[in-house]
DNA sequence: ATCCCAACTGAAAACGTTTACAGTAGTCGA
DNA sequence: TCGACTACTGTAAACGTTTTCAGTTGGGAT
C-alpha cells in the first residue's frame, strides 16, 4: 500500500504539501499531487492519522441484541446521523449482560471517540464503568444509577402508558392482566407503575396472580401468557410491556384459541412488524425508533465537537412521543 | 489517557517491559507493571498497535439495510464469530446503491481487515471496486461480475424455489401467480428461474400478466400484489421472492378480503417473525441468516490469519441449505 | 534597485506502540 | 574462579501521519 512518502517522491514534493494539500489548503503543486495520487492509488492511512490527531471518527454502539428489530432500526437512526459527519458505527450486541457489556467496552473504548449504548443493567456498577471510559456517552432508552451523568434520549413510556389505560378503561374494561419487562429497567418499570397507577385512580386493583414479570424476551411472554390462560383470573383485557414480550404471549393465546378481541383485548407497548395483519390487528403504543437513533447520534456528535473545550454544555435528557396506534386488538369487554 | 511510557516510569522498567509484559511474555517486575496499568487506568492506544502492526482487528460488514430483519440476523452472526477472536465490526448500510457502497468502502478499508458485504449491484464494476480494496472480501448473498474471485457464502435459492413449486404442483395447482426481486441479483434470478422452470417441466405455463419483477421491497410487494388483484389472472397460488415483498403483498390481499389459502395459496422465500401468527400462518421456504453470518465470518477470519502467506487457500464457496416449512397458507386450489 | 510581505515550502518532531538488536545479570558446571 | 549459557532488559528504529518552525520564493510598492 502506497503511503504519503511515495506520493511525495512521485510528485517531487515533500510529505507535508502532500498532507496540506489533502487538508485542503492552497499547495503550489496541488495538480501533481493528486496526480500521483490517482496513480498509486493512495488513500491516508486512518491508524496513522487517529494516531496522530487523537481522533478516530468512530461511535461504538453497545445494545443487547442488534438482531431485534427494535434495536436494528435504533442503529440505523445512529448510522445515518453518525455518516453525514463522517463517523463510522462499531455494533456489538450485549446480550443483556453486563460483563458482556463491560469487556466490549474495554476492547473498543480506544478506537471510538463516543458510546452510544442501550445498558444491560440499570446499577451503579454500569454508571461508573461508563464514567471510567471518559468519553461521551449517550444513553438510550435506559439510565444507570441515580444520577447518571451522561446524556439521555429515550421515549415519553409514562404517557403511553397512561394512554393505554385510560383507552381500556374507556372501553368498559375493569379486570385486567398485565405482563410487564424487568423491574430494574426505566422502561419496564415506569410502564408497569404508571399503568397500574392510572388504573388505581380509577379504583381499579390487579390481583397479583394476574400481574407477571420478566424478561423483555419472546420466550418470557410465551411463558406468562400461559401462566394466565392456565389459570383464570377473569381478566377481559391484557397489557404487554413491549412487543417481544407480545409476540410471544399472542403465540400462546393463538395455540390456547383465545379470540381477540373477542375474548380478550390485548395491547402492548411498541409496534411490531406485521402487527397489522395479524388475526386482530394489534393495537399498539408505537414509538420513534430510527428518531431515538438520530437523537442519540446528533448529542453525541455535539459533544465530541466540544471536546477540548473549556465550557462544557449542560446534560440534555431528550424524552421523545408515543404514539397510541389503535388497530382491532380491542373492544369493550364481552357482557357476561 | 495514561501511555506506556507513564507506566514504565512507574513500574520503573523500560517501555520494551512492559509492551512484553502486555504480550505475555515473562518479565521479572510482572508485578509492579501489573499494578502500575491498575493505578493509572492504562490501556494501549488502538492506533498506535494498529499503526505499528498494520492490523486493526475489525471486519467492515456492508449490508443494504441494517434494520432489515434479515441483515439485522446475519450482522448477529458475523458478530457472534468475529468477537470470539478480538475482532470488532463496522456495519454501514448502503440503501442499495453502488455509489454509498463505494464511499462507504473508501471511508471504512483503512480501518478494518476485511470485509463482509451483500453488494448493492451484481455488476462488474462492483468487482472492481472490491479487487482494488486489496484485502479480504467475502460476498454474502448475491455475487460480482463473472468470476468473482472472492469468497461466497449463500443459501441454495435454487433447490429452495425448486421445493416451493414442487409443493405447490403436489397440491394440485395450475395457475400461478409470481412476484419476483429483481434480476440483476442472484437470488432474484435463481429464485424466479427455478420456480418458473420447475413449472414448465410440468408443462405448466406462466402467462406475462401474472409475473411481476421489480425491487426487493414491501412497497413494490404491495404494488405488485395489488396490480395482480385488479387485474385477475385466475391464479390459485401466489410465489413470492422474499420476505419483506411478502409482506407488502399480504397487505394488499389483507385489505382487499382474499381469502388465504380458501381462494389464494401463499408460500414465499425467506421466514420472517410472526409469519406464524397471521391469519393463515405463511407457509415459507426458510434460511439461517445467523449461519450465514457465521460462515462469513469464518471465512474471513481464515484469510486475515493468512495475510501475507506465501501459499493462498483455494476460494470457498459456501451454500447452506434452506428448509420448507409448511404453515396453513398453501391448500389444494379450490375447485370451481 | 531595494525592501517587505504574502504565500508557500520542507525538515523534523511528535503521536504510542512493537520489536530487532545489543547488552547485562544470574546460574550452573567445571 | 572462571566461562558459557540462559533469561531477561533497555535503546532505538519503525509504522504513517500532522503540524510547528524556520526558511525560501516572487511580486508589488517604494
Amino acid at each position: 500500500m502506497a503511503n504519503i512518502h511515495d506520493v511525495a517522491k512521485l510528485a517531487g514534493v515533500s510529505i507535508a504539501s502532500v498532507s496540506r494539500m489533502l487538508a485542503g489548503e492552497n499547495v503550489r503543486s496541488a495538480e501533481a499531487i493528486r496526480r500521483a495520487i490517482k496513480d498509486l492509488g493512495y488513500r491516508p492511512n486512518a491508524s496513522a492519522r487517529g494516531l496522530r490527531l487523537g481522533k478516530h471518527h468512530s461511535i461504538a454502539v453497545i445494545v443487547p441484541d442488534i438482531s431485534n428489530p427494535y434495536f436494528a432500526a435504533l442503529v440505523r437512526g445512529i448510522e445515518e446521523r453518525a455518516m453525514t459527519q463522517g463517523f463510522r458505527i462499531i455494533v456489538a450486541s450485549s446480550d443483556e449482560q453486563f460483563s458482556a457489556e463491560s469487556e466490549l467496552l474495554g476492547n473498543l473504548i480506544d478506537a471510538v471517540d463516543a458510546v452510544a449504548i442501550v445498558p444491560a443493567e440499570e446499577g451503579d456498577r454500569t454508571r461508573r464503568m461508563l464514567a471510567d471510559l471518559n468519553k461521551p456517552v449517550v444513553l438510550i432508552d435506559r439510565t444507570v444509577g441515580d444520577e447518571p451523568g451522561f446524556d439521555l434520549v429515550h421515549v415519553d413510556n409514562a404517557s403511553g402508558a397512561k394512554a393505554a389505560a385510560d383507552y381500556l378503561l374507556s372501553l368498559g374494561h375493569q379486570s385486567f392482566g398485565i405482563i410487564s419487562g424487568r423491574q430494574d429497567t426505566v422502561p419496564g418499570r415506569v410502564r408497569h407503575r404508571v399503568f397500574l397507577k392510572t388504573l388505581a385512580d380509577a379504583g381499579i386493583h390487579v390481583p397479583a396472580e394476574a400481574i407477571k414479570i420478566g424478561e423483555f424476551s419472546r420466550d418470557f411472554g410465551r411463558r406468562a401468557a400461559q401462566e394466565l390462560i392456565d389459570n383464570p383470573t377473569g381478566m377481559t383485557a391484557l397489557f404487554v410491556g413491549n412487543n417481544t414480550m407480545a409476540q410471544g404471549a399472542l403465540l400462546s393465546l393463538h395455540a390456547a384459541g383465545v379470540s381477540i378481541p373477542g375474548q380478550l383485548s390485548f395491547l402492548c407497548f411498541d409496534d411490531f412488524d406485521l402487527a397489522e395483519l395479524l388475526q386482530a390487528p394489534v393495537t399498539v403504543i408505537s414509538r420513534p425508533a430510527i428518531a431515538e437513533g438520530h437523537a442519540a447520534a446528533d448529542l453525541l456528535l455535539q459533544r465530541i465537537e466540544q471536546i477540548g473545550s473549556p465550557t462544557q454544555l449542560p446534560l440534555e435528557h431528550k424524552v421523545l412521543p408515543v404514539s397510541l396506534t389503535i388497530r382491532q386488538s380491542c373492544s369493550a369487554p364481552a357482557s357476561d
